[in-house]
DNA sequence: CGATTCATCTGAATCGTTTCAGTAGTATAG
DNA sequence: CTATACTACTGAAACGATTCAGATGAATCG
C-alpha cells in the first residue's frame, strides 16, 4: 500500500459511499462546526477505508486561490546554489518565517534549457528573489507572474515591490580602510561576477563600470571610496580580478593571478568568504604566510570563517536575518497586511587573524 | 506595475478579446503546431497587452495531474534543517536531478503546531523523505498521501517504495577499528538522537536498544561489532552519550560529560562531524591536545572536516550522491519508468590529523 | 400555538485550465 | 471530379475541490 496506482479517490467517491453531498464531505475537512461530530467521524472512517488522503491540494489551491508555498528564486542553477556556504543561512531565515505562517519553500533555479523557466510555472503564492543582474530573463519571468514579490540584494523603484539589501558599500569600505590603516598600499581584489556569463580575469576601469550585479557594484564602490580617501590611486594601486564563479577554485586562481602582478599586492580583498578561503588555500600551497606575508579579508562571515587557520578577517552580514526580513515582507504582502518598508541591513568588519601589517619591503 | 492587484486575467479573457475559442489560446501555449503562427503571435501580443502571465499553474496542474515539484521532507522544523552542514549537499544532489527533469524542490518540515502538517497539503508530485524515527506522524502523513515516494536513510519493506541508505554499520565499524588499532581501549561515543524528543545524557544498555532512528541504530551497532571483535566489553569500556541535537554546543557538552567519566576515554567517536567539531572545540578550550591527549573521529566528512585544525578523521559518505540517487529513483517513479532498485552507498574511513595513539598512562 | 432560531445538510455555480472528438475549408491524389 | 488528407480552429466535458444561498426539521420563545 501507499504507492498503489489506484485510480484516484475523490471527495465525490466518499460522498457517494455515504450517500451525502460532496459539500458535506468538504465541510468535514474544512469546517468541522458545520456538521455533526458523528457524521464527521463516519466520513473520516470511510475516507480511511477507501484510502482517501484528504482534499487534493491542487484542486483546493485552484478554488481557494492559495497554495501555501513561497518561491525562492536563484539566479543560477539550483545545484550551484548550495556551493556557497551562506546560501543555507539565508534560506533558513526565510524558512523561519514561512514555517510559522504555514508556508512551504519552493526552490526554483534556472533550468538548463534557458527557454522554459520553472519560475513561470511554479505553483506558489509569492516570490523571494535573490540578487539578479539587470535584465536577467529569469527575473523578468518572475516579475511577469505579477505575484507578491520581495527582492533581496537588489533595489527597486517599483512601489509595492519591497526589498532588503545590506550595506555593501559600508562593509567594503570598512574592509579596505582596515587594510590601509595597517599600512597596505597595494591591493588586489578578488571580485564576484560583474555580469551574467562573465569569463573572469583582470578588469579594466571600463569593465568595472559595467557591473550589473548590485552587490558587486556596491562593494567595488566601497573599496574605491576607502582607497581614494587615503590618497591612493584606484587605477594604479589596485588590481581587480573577476572570478567567474564563487568557488574555492576560483579563489585560488584569483590569488594566483593577483599575486603574479608587479608590484605585488600585499593584501587581497575578496568579495566572499568562499573566495577568501581559496586565496588562503593558494597562499598555504605557495608557502606564503598569512598574515605576515599576505593579508586577506573576506566578505559574509560564513560560519567557517572563524574556524580556519588562520581565522578569517571578514565583513559580517547577517544572512539569517536577511532571510527573515524577506520572509516577513513577503508574508505581509501575502496576508494583505500593510507592506513593510524596504530595509538596508548593517554590515560590520570582524577582525581576525588573516590581516596584519604588510611585510617590510 | 507587476504587483497591481488587478482582477485576474484568464485564458478566457484573452480568447474573448480576440474572438477565438479558449482552447485555441490554450493551444498557443501548449501546442504551437496546432495553430497558425500568425494567430499564435497575435495571441501572445494580446496576452502581453492585457497582462496575462500564462496559464495558471494550479489550474494547469489540476487538469494535467502534475505540478512539477518534488517534496523534500525533513523530520524536523525546516529552520533547523540547515544547521547541519551536510544538509545542503544532500539537497544539492536532489536538485541536480530535479532541475534536469524540470522539477522544483518544495522543502517541507514539521510545523510548530504538530497537528496540521504541511506534508498533507503540499502540492507536489512525489516525496523524498529523510531519516525518520519509527512511527513519526509526519512520516505517516507523507505515506498517507500515496504519492510516489523515496526513503532516505531508512529501509522499507514495502514494495514500490524504494530507498537509499549508506553503509552506516561498516563506516562506524571502520572508525572504531581504527581507534582500537591505534591502541585505544576506552572509548566515548557522542551519539545522535536515538528517539524523537530525546533529552540526551549517558545511555544505559537498555536505552541503547531502543534506538528508533535507523542511522543511529546502525552506527551504534557498527561501533559495537568492532569493540567486541577486539575483545573489549561494550558495557564496561565504552560510554555512550546521546546528544539531543546535532549542534556544536551539544558536541561540546558531550565531550565535557564523556571526559568527565572515570576511567577517562582516550578517544571519542562522534556520529556527525558537527558533533565532532564541538568535541574539538571543547578540547581546545580545556587545553587538551588533539590527537596527543585525545583522539576524535567524526562521521559524514562534511566539507569543513578537512579545514579544521587539526583536520578531522571521519567516515566519509557522499551526500550529494545520496541526493542524486534519491532524485533518480523518484523521477523514475514519476515518469512511469521501471522502479530503481534500493541502494546502499559505501562509506569510507578518512584518516586525518585528529586521531592518533592514546597518551601513555 | 405561530414565529424564530438553530443545527445540519444539500445543490449548483465556480476556480482556470486541458483535452478530445469534431467541423469547416482547402490542398492533394487518383 | 470525387475521395482523402491536412490544416486551423471550436465546443463541451472534465480535473477535484470550495462556497454560498437555501432547505429541512427540531427546538426555543413569548
Amino acid at each position: 500500500m501507499g504507492v498503489k496506482p489506484d485510480k484516484k479517490v475523490t471527495l465525490k467517491d466518499i460522498a457517494q459511499a455515504l450517500g451525502v453531498a460532496t459539500s458535506t464531505v468538504s465541510n468535514a475537512y474544512n469546517r468541522p462546526d458545520q456538521l455533526s461530530p458523528e457524521l464527521r467521524e463516519r466520513i473520516f472512517e470511510t475516507a480511511r477505508r477507501l484510502g482517501y488522503s484528504g482534499p487534493d491540494p491542487m484542486a483546493r489551491g485552484l478554488r481557494r486561490g492559495r497554495v501555501g508555498a513561497i518561491g525562492v528564486v536563484y539566479p543560477d542553477r539550483l545545484s550551484y546554489a548550495f556551493t556557497d556556504p551562506v546560501a543555507p543561512l539565508f534560506i533558513q531565515g526565510i524558512a523561519l518565517e514561512a514555517e510559522q505562517a504555514g508556508y512551504g519553500l519552493l526552490l526554483v533555479g534556472s533550468t538548463p534549457q534557458e527557454d522554459s523557466t520553472l519560475a513561470a510555472t511554479a505553483s506558489v503564492d509569492g516570490f523571494v528573489v535573490q540578487c539578479f543582474a539587470d535584465g536577467d530573463p529569469l527575473y523578468q519571468a518572475v516579475i511577469g507572474r505579477r505575484l507578491p514579490t520581495v527582492l533581496v540584494d537588489n533595489f527597486s523603484d517599483t512601489p509595492g515591490l519591497p526589498w532588503v539589501t545590506v550595506d555593501d558599500v559600508g562593509g567594503a569600505r570598512a574592509a579596505a580602510e582596515h587594510l590601509i590603516a595597517l599600512g597596505h598600499r597595494r591591493l588586489g581584489i578578488a571580485s564576484l561576477e560583474l555580469t551574467r556569463q562573465s569569463v573572469g580575469g583582470i578588469l579594466t576601469l571600463e569593465q568595472q563600470a559595467g557591473a550589473s550585479y548590485g552587490p558587486t557594484r556596491a562593494r567595488l564602490q566601497g573599496y574605491r571610496v576607502a582607497v581614494e580617501a587615503a590618497g591612493l590611486s584606484w587605477g594604479r594601486d589596485v588590481v581587480v580580478y573577476e572570478c567567474p564563479e564563487n568557488t574555492l577554485e576560483e579563489g585560488r586562481r584569483a590569488a594566483e593571478v593577483l599575486l603574479g602582478q608587479s608590484p605585488r599586492p600585499t593584501a587581497i580583498l575578496a568579495m566572499s568568504d568562499q573566495l577568501a578561503l581559496g586565496v588562503l588555500e593558494h597562499a598555504a600551497r605557495q608557502g606564503t604566510a598569512v598574515p605576515t606575508g599576505l593579508s586577506v579579508v573576506g566578505f559574509d562571515d560564513a560560519p567557517i570563517a572563524a574556524q580556519t587557520t588562520p581565522s578569517l578577517t571578514t565583513v559580517r552580514q547577517d544572512h539569517v536575518e536577511k532571510g527573515r526580513r524577506a520572509g516577513q515582507m513577503l508574508l505581509a504582502l501575502l496576508e494583505g497586511r500593510e507592506a513593510l518598508e524596504p530595509v538596508i541591513l548593517p554590515t560590520r568588519l570582524v577582525v581576525r587573524e588573516s590581516s596584519g601589517p604588510p611585510p617590510r619591503s
